[in-house]
DNA sequence: ACATGTGAACTGCTTCACAGCG
DNA sequence: CGCTGTGAAGCAGTTCACATGT
């Protein structure tokens, strides 16, 4: 399959969240103009971002509202649950493990796990924090598809590259490091002390 | 001032994050090369970056650390205290709130808001949760910097257009939503969803 | 008539390559 | 000589504009 931009993905998935509004609110269809506009972007783009995947509109009306979700759902994977690891019960781990929202798209966490004894065995509303020395077994034995990484930045390479040698191929990484993998290996890197610093250089160079 | 990209801006953080690095490590000067191979990069791309903010190199050496380390916190405008409220005190906000690393940098919590009479009033370690209610009076006595947007996707446009008309400048927001603002507030989005999406994808269109 | 689908034009970020200077 | 600083070239993502289909 040809290239696709890692801001287009973002846009489809920005999409399957109107639609989905759309459809609770039972209307059928949806011009790539009423989409742009609720995802603050053009009516072009929409179009030229489904284009890659296919021609789902029909001329002159627009887009099925139902069909163009599920042609969504289907190209961003979402079909199957996705089970995620959490690595790392501290502030943040603990946080995300106890944050319901994932649920509903798919994505279902099987485990959780942290290195410190003193937080090992808590419960995480009905999981129990896993020893991370058994990180390994575990993953040869769950297969688990996403590992999420809420260690600390000291930590983080190290048990990326343990996750990594362990068979897993995507990450999304909490951590404030750069994270080297092969390039099987997928990594999204959310980082709030870079946006904090993005903030303050807007507020500091705005003219 | 020229335009300067938002890619550009998140690598000069980076940047900043290593120079500090090479700092407690002793090191006086650091190359182009170097500096790109620590971030993931190409020396030219670190050079055109700080090419936008001036010359700050010497020719066959490289950079000083330390100056070049504080050329850019004067560029990022980390050389003051920001002030930072929270704006929802549920798991995210909560567990943001008692994140005590974004002091280092210079961005202080000063409070937390939440609308849930069972929440207000709870203690995050040693800062209690203020009534929500109190948003706009609050904001026009303390003037707060940059608020962080940790409320349920159907408030989040309802609060920032409060925060934005009580005078507020810069947003990081934690809800799955588009916020609308006008030209002079900055808003930076944590999508947890879309990041996990961005795996999924990832994961079901490897060829 | 209306909205899609898509080459072509455009914009802007990245990479190249080399002149300039310590 | 080595590494920076920077125009020029290259490339990728966005926008334009219109032919196409209903």
């Amino acid at each position: 399959m040809k290239h696709i931009a890692d801001s287009t993905v973002r846009r489809l998935s920005a999409y399957l969240r109107f639609l989905e509004d759309f459809e609770t609110r039972g209307l059928t269809t949806i011009s790539s103009d009423e989409l742009a506009k609720r995802g603050g972007t053009t009516s072009a783009q929409v179009r030229k971002d489904l284009s890659f995947f296919g021609s789902f509109g029909k001329r002159g009306l627009g887009y099925s509202v139902p069909e163009l979700a599920g042609r969504l759902r289907e190209i961003l994977g979402l079909g199957r649950e996705w089970k995620v690891i959490i690595v790392g019960a501290g502030k943040i781990g603990a946080a995300l493990a106890r944050h319901h929202g994932f649920q509903q798209r798919g994505f279902t966490i099987t485990a959780v796990y942290d290195a410190d004894p003193q937080i090992v065995g808590l419960d995480l509303d009905g999981l129990a924090v896993r020893d991370a020395g058994h990180l390994e077994r575990d993953i040869h034995r769950d297969h688990p598809d996403i590992a999420v990484l809420a260690v600390p930045e000291q930590a983080a390479q190290a048990v990326t590259d343990r996750l990594v040698r362990a068979g897993i191929k995507a990450v999304l990484n909490f951590a404030p490091a750069q994270l080297q993998v092969p390039p099987e290996v997928t990594v999204k890197t959310v980082n709030m002390a870079m946006e904090l610093e993005g903030l303050s250089f807007a507020l500091t160079n705005r003219e």
